[in-house]
DNA sequence: ATCAATCGTTGACATATTCAACTATACGTA
DNA sequence: TACGTATAGTTGAATATGTCAACGATTGAT
């Protein structure tokens, strides 16, 4: 079978089952679109030995707002010992830093350092390269309202 | 601290990061809302002892297309070792049967059972309302063009 | 002063993912 | 027809990820 045959034939087949009614469900569509997005998304992070999830700590940690451990596990839907070890490995490689909370002194707040700033400014163009790839099927203003009904799902 | 105080805080911390430009990251959004709507799904789902895998093998499986293994594990993003064990454990509890492909005898094509079909009318109304949660904060119009741009980012 | 609750951390355990092998089957080509 | 190559499903190993309970330090309400 030649390749040209072979791509045509997988496209075929995956065309097949989507007539099936799990097309209609959101939670498929979000699974689907979400690891189809993180493939790409971990690939161009590569470069930069970051995966989506430090990438992601690394964002908030530069955005000014010195969020809490505690707090990055919430907004990143993770469990806290999960946020230990991705801040262990960004504070090993000097592009976060932790210092104790001000008001409390439990928790620890995670900054970037001028070293993550440089880096993540780097990544971040990688990844929207990534995600201007994940959403090529749509027009800057299907994207932008796509963006805008993910947010009020979760935020209201 | 009262339990109200309580959970206004947690609600102004998770708005505080909200400002962070993660927030405008497809991926991101993907993955949070991905991730509250599967805590749901397998919440709804655990009355049937299904999971969102198992789930949605058996809607392929009753969809009357007689999809292949191989066809579920392009189609799900799943490798296709993962598709042995959730075909093999629907199998088990009677819900699927593998048949030989008719054209390819390497080939084994999953439907379901009556049985399997009984229990995902049942299973698909709690999914049904999983999903409404999900999608609780967007209105029915809304919720109709999300999963439309979904598709569309998929399959074009 | 005390007591319950919370933060970060560790370690144990379960689950998921990824990958390389293997058998049986299919298919193009000599 | 026979051969070589590719593919479907399966198994098992290696790795990664997720979940959970416990702990010391600290907080805040009573």
């Amino acid at each position: 079978m030649t390749i040209e045959a072979q791509d045509e034939q997988q496209a075929a087949t995956k065309d097949r089952l989507l007539a099936a009614p799990i097309s209609q469900d959101v939670g498929f569509l979000l699974a689907k679109l979400h690891a189809g997005g993180s493939v790409l998304n971990n690939r161009a992070l590569a470069e930069f030995d970051l995966k989506e999830r430090s990438y992601s700590v690394l964002i908030l940690a530069n955005s000014g707002l010195e969020p809490t451990q505690r707090e990055l596990a919430d907004f990143l839907s993770l469990d806290p010992s999960q946020i230990v070890a991705l801040v262990d490995e960004l504070e090993k490689r000097k592009l976060v830093a932790r210092a104790p909370g001000k008001q409390d002194r439990r928790a620890k707040t995670v900054t970037a350092t001028s070293k993550g700033a440089q880096l993540l400014a780097q990544a971040a163009i990688a990844a929207r390269h990534a995600e201007s790839e994940v959403l090529a099927a749509l027009d800057d203003g299907e994207a932008v309202r796509l963006k805008a009904l993910l947010r009020k799902a979760l935020w209201g």
